[in-house]
RNA sequence: GCGUCCGUAGCUCAAUUGGAUAGAGCAUCGGUCUUCGGAACCGAGGGUUGCAGGUUCGAGUCCUGCCGGGCGUACCA
């Protein structure tokens, strides 16, 4: 929140520059490295006095005077002193104001988190699984970083729309239409659809691909391949005849989407992932002949050999695929047909979508291609991230090679959160089960949240279910213990809230965590620039840091009005913002643990 | 080959997008304490940020060239 208000202030305090570069300059205001320095600190000086022509140190000295000079500046922050080093504006916030915005976050039901002006209705494209194979480790990343964008950015006041993309309509389903004709075990389909789809696509995909390693350990596959040489060219062709609606494999589609989504539903549940629309790409079918017709008539794309592309790079470079030389369509133009139905219908500011690093390429050429086609002033975002990988930095595999499950990661995740929480005697077994799957869960979450989403980043269940540093545990037991406080003492937090007027920050600690206390607009602010919700873990880590720091060293509960009431009121805001953090990251908190 | 991302403490990761002395956790060592939930707190050691140049008041961050790796690269998604 001062953040915000020095922003503001030092507008006023900068003379000269366009309009359209002050945003670029303000966002030189930022925290100090050091307390000595106090508080906030601008470092525009510097560059400001090349371009002027003038000594940093007098360019910084004059923005000081304007700054303390400006309306409302001398209620919230000290005197700025003399510029420091090359040139830096160092700004400390008067006890007065903090103490006063503390009391006043207290009292708030948004924690003094203020609400972006305007609000801009942003599309988040996630999770976007493959209905026809069981989810595995591989979706774990979307689901999770888009499903906390979209609580953050919604919390912060936009209109947010979630949408899995489902990859219900390519070559996938040619696999499964393929196996179910030749290779069905019809007793294992009426027993268990699923799981025999399932066992069909695995089997399918492993001929197609016809890695000699792969039929080497599977003599059985090996065998059908040899009865089936064609299998690649077949699929292809069961693929075609879905695109066109051929009769018997679209009523075929049409049985197999319920078991899909039963599958996928239970898992979303158990991630307490929601979306508003589900619309896969079998939902843009009617469109897609369209989408080819209308960027071959604007002259974008063109026939070659075959195959109907959009060349972005000149003749030389592969073009962007969108109709395959059989007629089949492929996801380029079913994401041509996505951007414009929702340009459409939702008429969005920006669409983010959160996919895999690796398919940067698609994206690159995809915005550029709807750029071309004349989408508008949509922002196409591509919030890329990096892969999974296992202790040996290798991708993220089973044991014996093959990928793992989602189903199976997050239930080994609560087991082992299990034996964590076995010790508490209180507890019943079914209170245990339930702690365990908020904690089990919450770690995993957690685990990939507060990585830097671009890079890869190694999983390990003995890193992220650890009791000490960055952890969901961790934090989860910070939430319990500051929490806890109230029922030993019997403290009415709706009445603390409700009366409090100002808190105290005499003490080093306590201005400390009062601040911290403010900045959590400006963590959820810097998710938002960069859609990196690592940077709201970072800050919960911190903030919780600074709770302990003051709950051991301060007595809270036993300490003399008024500090006891002001203390009490700072563990509530503490609580109630930690809580907050993890709810916006889509992880639950527990009474007890 | 071309494109792209990356290389930071023994390990796993940060670093406010060019800011001040590169920070956390784990591991190691030491200290605090008559437990308001000790699953705590305080501290120490540990670094030529892959290498070499360059840009400037200032570079882990930007540019160039190497070295090493990941990923992508015409009809899968």
């Amino acid at each position: 929140m001062f953040r915000q208000a020095l922003e503001r202030l030092a507008a006023d305090g900068v003379v000269a520059i366009p309009a359209e570069e002050m945003p670029a300059l303000l966002e030189q205001v930022r925290e100090t490295a050091e307390p000595k320095f106090g508080d906030y600190s601008g470092t525009m000086a510097m560059g400001l006095a090349k371009r002027a022509g003038r000594k940093p140190r007098d360019v910084a000295a004059d923005i000081s005077g304007r700054l303390a000079a400006a309306a409302g500046y001398a209620e919230l922050f000290e005197p700025p002193g003399d510029p420091v080093g090359p040139g830096f504006i160092n700004v400390r916030v008067r006890d007065e104001a903090l103490c006063a915005a503390v009391a006043a976050a207290v009292r708030d039901d948004r924690l003094g988190v203020p609400t972006v002006h305007p609000p801009q209705t942003i599309v988040i494209d996630f999770s976007s699984p493959n209905v026809a194979k069981p989810m595995h480790v591989g979706h774990i990343r979307s689901t999770v970083i888009g499903d906390a964008l979209a609580r953050i950015l919604r919390f912060r006041g936009h209109d947010v729309i979630t949408v899995n993309h489902l990859g219900d309509w390519g070559t996938q389903f040619g696999m499964i239409l393929w196996g179910y004709k030749r290779l069905r075990d019809q007793q294992a389909y009426d027993a268990h659809p699923t799981r025999e789809l399932g066992r069909l696509y695995r089997l399918v995909r492993k001929l197609v691909d016809a890695k000699p390693e792969e039929l080497a350990a599977d003599p059985e596959a090996a065998a059908v391949l040899s009865r089936h040489p064609d299998v690649a060219r077949e699929v292809l062709e069961e693929t075609e005849k879905l695109h066109r609606e051929e009769e018997e494999n679209l009523a075929l589609w049409r049985t197999f989407e319920p078991f899909c989504h039963e599958e996928i539903d239970r898992i979303y549940g158990r991630l307490g992932v929601t979306f508003d629309h589900v619309r896969g790409e079998s939902s843009y079918r009617k469109l897609l002949a369209g989408v080819v017709e209308d960027l071959q008539s604007q002259g974008l794309a063109r026939e070659s050999r075959g195959a109907i592309g959009v060349f972005l790079d000149g003749d030389d470079k592969p073009p962007f695929l969108v109709r395959k030389a059989d007629g089949g369509y492929l996801y380029a133009t079913t994401d041509l047909a996505a951007i414009r139905w929702r340009l459409e219908h939702w008429k969005p500011d920006r669409i983010l979508y959160v996919v895999d690093h690796r398919q940067s390429q698609h994206f690159d050429q995809l915005f550029e291609t709807a750029r071309r086609w004349g989408c508008g002033p949509v922002a196409l975002v591509h919030v890329a991230f990096g892969t999974v990988l296992g202790d040996d930095g290798r991708p993220f595999k089973t044991r014996s090679g093959d990928t793992v499950g989602l189903e199976s990661l997050l239930d080994e995740g609560v087991e082992r959160a299990l034996a964590v929480v076995a010790a508490d005697e209180e507890m019943t077994g079914a209170e245990r089960q339930r702690v365990a799957e908020t904690i089990g869960i919450g770690a995993i979450k957690y685990a990939d949240l507060s990585q830097n989403r671009t890079t890869d980043y190694v999983f390990s269940y003995d890193k992220m279910l650890q009791l000490t540093g960055n952890t969901a545990a961790y934090m989860q037991y910070a939430v319990a213990r500051v929490e806890g406080i109230y029922v030993r003492g019997g403290v009415d937090r709706d009445a603390l809230r409700a009366t409090c007027g100002r808190v105290i920050a005499a003490d080093p600690r306590e201005r400390a965590l009062a601040l911290e206390l403010l900045r959590f607009g400006e963590a959820l602010e810097d998710v938002e620039a960069d859609y990196r919700p690592n940077l709201l873990t970072a800050y919960l880590y911190d903030l919780a840091g600074c709770y302990s720091t003051l709950y051991d060293a301060l007595p809270v509960l036993k300490a003399k009005e008024p500090e006891r009431g002001s203390r009490l009121a700072l563990c509530d805001l503490t609580g109630r913002i930690l809580r907050k953090g993890l709810q916006l990251l889509g992880i639950g908190t527990v009474e007890k643990m």
